[in-house]
DNA sequence: TCTTACGTTTACGTTAACGTAAGCCAGCGA
DNA sequence: TCGCTGGCTTACGTTAACGTAAACGTAAGA
């Protein structure tokens, strides 16, 4: 269960300068052996978090908060409102951004049959 | 059919410095009227393009090779097949993102519950 | 005539999220 | 004992995409 910072940084696909950094901003705070940071099973669960939270578009500061929601008191109602609020405009920012790129995706259908249009006009 | 570099700001909701920054890195060549810039129908699509393709999660340079592909030779097919690529990785990464999102909407409502139970726990 | 709105250029400032480099310590296998 | 591997801290550097400010020109309206 307890893992080093390469061990995490090789598993999550990350720096270990990413991993001290994200400690650096208060997200994490790991046991120390001496000078060593020595990681635990919740640690690689808070980085894995962090993750999802940047693939989804959050800030790292978004991140944090969402982190904070899962951690000692399951209590400030406010915040989880906020939070829930901020989840929703990602599921709409989502829907637009499939929309767009299905638009793309049917203008790139015509570009590319012009293209190869233009190609075999050419070819004979 | 002209357009003031203010009207597309406000149509588009961009700022005027957004504009002219994507003028300086080579999107936009707007006529002019002496010193002042004059947008055509032409360079209001360029601008729409531009922001879908941010929408999207593109760069700025990525959105330009994207306005590239519609521009004047339809010809450049390496370039056309690169680009459908970039657009496939979005996809997936898309993909990707509603799977975190799910997962995210099915703890945060776990997390909800317990805060609710929380909550009547203490008023009881 | 004054001011208000809109436009221009030039140029330095800003933010996020690390990257990168320097200089140092500790353990370990040959 | 040497050299490597891996870790640490401190601190400056970097990139993208504009923001912001200064300093100026111009046309319209009260």
């Amino acid at each position: 269960m307890p893992y080093s910072i390469s061990d995490l940084a090789r598993e999550l696909d990350i720096t270990p300068r990413a991993i001290r950094f994200y400690e650096e901003q208060g997200m994490l705070s790991p046991e120390r052996r001496g000078q060593e940071r020595v990681y635990s099973g919740k640690d690689r669960v808070t980085l894995k978090l962090i993750l999802r939270g940047k693939r989804i578009g959050f800030s790292l500061a978004e991140c944090k908060e969402l982190i904070e929601l899962y951690d000692p008191e399951g209590g400030n109602r406010k915040q989880l409102e906020t939070f829930m609020h901020k989840i929703a405009e990602r599921r709409e920012q989502l829907e637009q951004q499939l929309l767009d790129i299905r638009q793309m995706q049917l203008e790139l259908d015509t570009a590319e049959e012009r293209c190869r249009a233009a190609l075999e006009a050419t070819t004979v």
